[in-house]
Order: C-alpha cells, then sequence, then structure tokens
DNA sequence: GAAATAAGTCTACAGCCGTAGAATTGCAAG
DNA sequence: CTTGCAATTCTACGGCTGTAGACTTATTTC
C-alpha cells in the first residue's frame, strides 16, 4: 500500500462513489427527468442507498444541477470546432440528426430538460446553464444582427428536433431517412447563421 | 318544468359536471403535465371530489387523452385559413410567437407535451392526437418532396420555440421583440415550406 | 491492538399518488 | 309522501416520494 494516497487516501473511496452516483443520475434523468427519477432509484444504480444522495449533494434538487451543469460543460455539437467548419450549417444539421452518434453529450442535456418540463425548478436550472455553456458558444460565434435572437432560435430548433424525434416520437421524423432531415435541415440552419433578416442587409455579412 | 330536458333532464347535472372537469383538468396538464396534475387537484378545480374523475372518465390517463384530443381538435394556428394565406410563412411564424393572442387552443396541445415529456403513456397519446390533427392539416397543404419530413420539422419548430420560451425560459427569447422573431422565423419556415430540399428539383410530384 | 473518523446503512416520518367499494345525498317520478 | 335511481362523497388501501437522525461498519492512525 502506501502507493495512492492524493489527498488523503479515501478509506471506502468517496470519489468514486460520488462519481458513481453521479453517473446514475445523469442516466436516471435523461430517462426520466427530474421529477420522474427517484432518489432510491439513482441510489440503486451506483449501488449505495439513497441517504448517499444527500450526504454528497445536499438534495435532489442540487445533484440535478450537478448533473446538468457537467452534462451541458461537455457540447458535441455546438463547440468551437463545428462553429468555424467550412460549411457550419450542414455540420448543426447533422450533430442534431445523428442521435446516435457521438452527439450524445449535448443531445443528453436537451433531453434532460425535455424530460423534465413538469418541473419549474428545473427549468430554471437547465436555463442558466443553456445559457451558460450553448447560448454563449452559440452567440459567440455569429455576427451581424440580432445574434441572440437567432442564437435561441437555432438552440429552439435543436429542442423541437429533439423533442418530437425522441419525446413524442412523430413517425414522420423517426422514420424519415437521416439524410434527409440533414439536407431539410440545412438550409433553416444556413438562414439563421447567416445574417439575413429579410432585406436589411446594412453590411455585407462576413459570417460563415 | 318541462322546458329542457335534452336526452332525459339531468339531476345535478352530470353534463355540466363532466364539462367542468375537462375544463380543470385541461388547465391542470398544461400547467404541470401529465404526471405534474393531480387527480385531487383537478377535482377540486371543478368543485368535485376526485372519484368523479374516475367515474366519468375511468382514469387519469382516460381524462387526459380526452383533453388532449379536444385541445388539438381545434386548432388556431395550423388551419386551412392560415395554410392558404398569401403569406404563409409569416402567417405560421406570428401564430407561433404571438402566445398571448387567440392562438391558445394549439400552444395549449404543445405545451401539455412540453409538461408531460417524462411520462412515456402521455407521448404516446399526444403523438397519436399531434399526427392525426396538426400534422395531417400541415401535410395536406404542403406539395412538393419529402412533405411528411418538412412537415414534422415544422411542428419541431413549433414545439422547440414553445419549450425554450415558455417553458425553459430563455431570456433571449422571452425579452426578444416579438417582431424580431417573426421576421427571422419567416424565412425558416418559407425554406420549409416551398420544396427546396438543395438542388434536386428531378421531378414535381404532388407530395405524399 | 485501541482509538478515531470517514463511509455507509437502517428506520422512520409526513405527505402525496391513483383508485376501488361502500355509504350517502339530492332530485324526479309514482 | 314515498320510492328509485342517478350523482356524489367517504373511507381506505398499498405504494411511492424526499429527507432527517441515529446507528453500524470499515479503514486508518496512534
Amino acid at each position: 500500500m502506501a502507493a495512492e494516497r492524493e489527498t488523503t487516501a479515501r478509506r471506502r473511496n468517496a470519489e468514486a462513489t460520488r462519481a458513481a452516483i453521479l453517473k446514475s443520475a445523469r442516466a436516471a434523468f435523461v430517462k426520466s427527468g427530474y421529477d420522474g427519477a427517484g432518489v432510491r432509484e439513482i441510489a440503486a444504480g451506483a449501488g449505495v442507498t439513497a441517504m448517499m444522495v444527500n450526504r454528497y449533494f445536499g438534495s435532489k434538487e442540487k445533484l440535478f444541477a450537478e448533473v446538468v451543469a457537467q452534462t451541458m460543460a461537455e457540447p458535441t455539437i455546438l463547440t468551437r470546432e463545428n462553429l468555424s467548419a467550412p460549411d457550419v450549417a450542414r455540420t448543426l444539421a447533422r450533430g442534431m440528426v445523428e442521435v446516435t452518434g457521438r452527439a450524445a453529450a449535448t443531445l443528453d442535456g436537451f433531453q434532460i430538460m425535455q424530460k423534465s418540463g413538469a418541473s419549474a425548478r428545473a427549468a430554471e436550472i437547465g436555463r442558466a446553464q443553456i445559457e451558460k455553456q450553448h447560448f454563449r458558444t452559440l452567440a459567440d460565434a455569429l455576427t451581424g444582427e440580432h445574434v441572440a435572437e437567432r442564437a435561441g432560435l437555432i438552440l429552439s430548433i435543436a429542442a423541437g428536433l429533439q423533442q418530437m424525434r425522441q419525446g413524442v416520437g412523430l413517425r414522420s421524423l423517426t422514420r424519415a431517412d437521416p439524410e434527409v432531415l440533414v439536407a431539410l435541415l440545412t438550409p433553416v440552419l444556413q438562414a439563421l447563421l447567416e445574417d439575413n433578416s429579410e432585406r436589411k442587409q446594412g453590411g455585407r455579412r462576413r459570417g460563415m
């Protein structure tokens, strides 16, 4: 022994337990939302009892806040790389549509919010993180007029697609060829990425 | 007496009670979603006890189904009139944005689904009605290629805007000038209403 | 080995949930 | 007025919720 003891060696491994709870909680919140996921269920998924959740995070609400913050801090769609790609609109469209791929983190965040629609508290927590992470990244990459509104609308499209496909399960979208959706979505996003707020061109859009 | 007795006069007015429960239920589901709205709360809003809900509708789930069907059967945005207006895109955009106006019915439906995201059963019930009402109306009005996908995407945009504005409360959208949102949304919807699935004009097939 | 402390579990509490069956009320017809 | 039935309420069940305090267990330090 004495091999590892970073910052005082853990007895029954508090760090690992905490991480396990976070992981289980994320899965549970993605699946059932804030109200739907039970503390006992989350704890069981981490191999501990319900009280550990309160012991490590104080309350279910604080655990939720940490899960949301962590999930949205690792974006995979709205990244600076994607936003500076040659064909931004198509790249974003593909990220929104390809739910199976490695776009899981960003979509997990939207999914949690979609499943947590009933809770005002969850909405507030999610709003703060969306604005801090996704919205910020997006708005920073845009140029021209009405940047905030355009960024908000792009996020709305991502959220709406997620809701109708994964949540509601609208068949015309679940059964659609992903490539068709990407092709249809690309010009839509293009209209918001560029500054074409109809006719008031003021200056030539240099952006994207 | 004998003044009114349509289909055998009601003693303590079963019809009125039933209608009162439906009305209260709709308000409750809009506010709290399927899981969040309690049977006792719904009943209290109608001035009766919880058991009347089961007596008149069999179960909470059946009540929900009836509320959703009724709400979505009275659309105010996706109407045939709006879909044959001269400037369809702007008319739809305005309907999606002006939440205060008389677009309440259509938006109520989306709001119920947004708040009920945690329940798979509610999603299934909502999906059926959305496809039957909104989707059908919309798809019938479109022409060209990929009508079903385009209709689904338009519904996604409506749902996403609703979620981000009313649900999550994204500030860039809640504080935005509605006219700006309409102006930005119009070309976006235009891209989906027209058949501009990028460059493959192949042949003009009448859709679906 | 004994003491100290961190990690984890047990038990319990109010309070809510949807719903079932029995009992009760109110109205209208005989 | 009485009888009959529809409309409504009462009581209750089993199960779930988040969380608080006391208790137990394991690990480390002296």
